[in-house]
DNA sequence: AATCAAATGGTCAAAGAAAGACAATTTCTT
DNA sequence: AAGAAATTGTCTTTCTTTGACCATTTGATT
């Protein structure tokens, strides 16, 4: 396993532990970890983003932290979100795939929902001829038109 | 510890174990590492190469295989070797490094002779205003006067 | 107050590591 | 002889890690 990856783990493990935050302070975590302070500014940037589900902070000077929230939100505000605010005209595979495992963890919808999701935007399903830039738009539409239906699937559930 | 390192380690294990030689399945290793193919060459890239003091040889197709043998060689010749054939007119920082780092291995030198040396090729000793270009040969011209030196001090030991 | 040193965290670029796609060989079947 | 299967090699891209340097905040000294 990679250092960012036990690093991810170690943050989480303090966040599930407590309160949905937790304060750290970058140069101790780092030289508990015998690594560079900017490792851990990596960590937070690729594995703690709003995508992910976490909001950051920090202060710098003495005594500076690094604190970490976890988001919540209900189904329907996050789909919300996601529909009107945080899904443009244009989305990347990698983003894509975040914000899918996303609605999973956040169990808007269910890890197969998810997986079902994700392939429909996956780089194999967008395949060849079209340049990178039109795909990225037909990603986009692809998940909105998925989102509109989780959000009916929620307001109709089967029993009607 | 990285994955490379570990790597290694396993491999330099197998080989003090046995003999200064081991043949290995690519995939086979990969797979135990959990890793792609791809990594395994990238570790005998990295350490496994002649100024490490390994000489590597493969086959493909079915029942193909890596093997990896440790060089050994006279202090003398491992000099000479050094001095008329490795070292040209033009040495890059990291080889010095590695070469000097093996000197002290193969007990060619102490470590502290081999620290000295490579201090006299750091980056600090060969600083500013010359281009990389003339760095490097000037590197090259240190470490042969040093080399050289230390081929007389083992015909003239201080006992006379 | 004003200033300056110390204590923090932030950014960016470069080096190192890992993965993946595709190519090259070699052996084995048929 | 031909083609499939089994291996390793190369190259490119992406992800990690480090390091040098910058920005901000606190607190001590004047």
């Amino acid at each position: 396993m990679r250092l960012s990856d036990t690093i991810e783990s170690f943050i989480k493990a303090m966040i599930q532990e407590d309160q949905p935050e937790v304060e750290l302070k970058r140069n101790e975590l780092a030289e508990y970890f015998h690594c560079a302070p900017s490792q851990i500014n990596y960590v937070l940037a690729t594995r703690f983003t709003p995508d992910h589900g976490y909001v950051t902070s920090s202060q710098r000077g003495g005594g500076g932290f690094i604190r970490i929230v976890r988001v919540r939100q209900s189904s329907g505000d996050h789909l919300n979100y996601l529909l009107r605010e945080r899904v443009g005209d244009s989305l990347d595979v990698q983003t894509a795939q975040v914000l899918c495992a996303q609605l999973a963890e956040r169990k808007v919808v269910s890890p197969e929902e998810a997986q079902l999701m994700a392939a429909a935007m996956s780089p194999q399903a967008l395949s060849a001829p079209i340049p990178e830039a039109v795909k990225d738009a037909q990603r986009a539409k692809i998940f909105k038109c998925m989102l509109l239906t989780v959000m009916q699937q929620k307001k109709t559930p089967e029993n009607g």
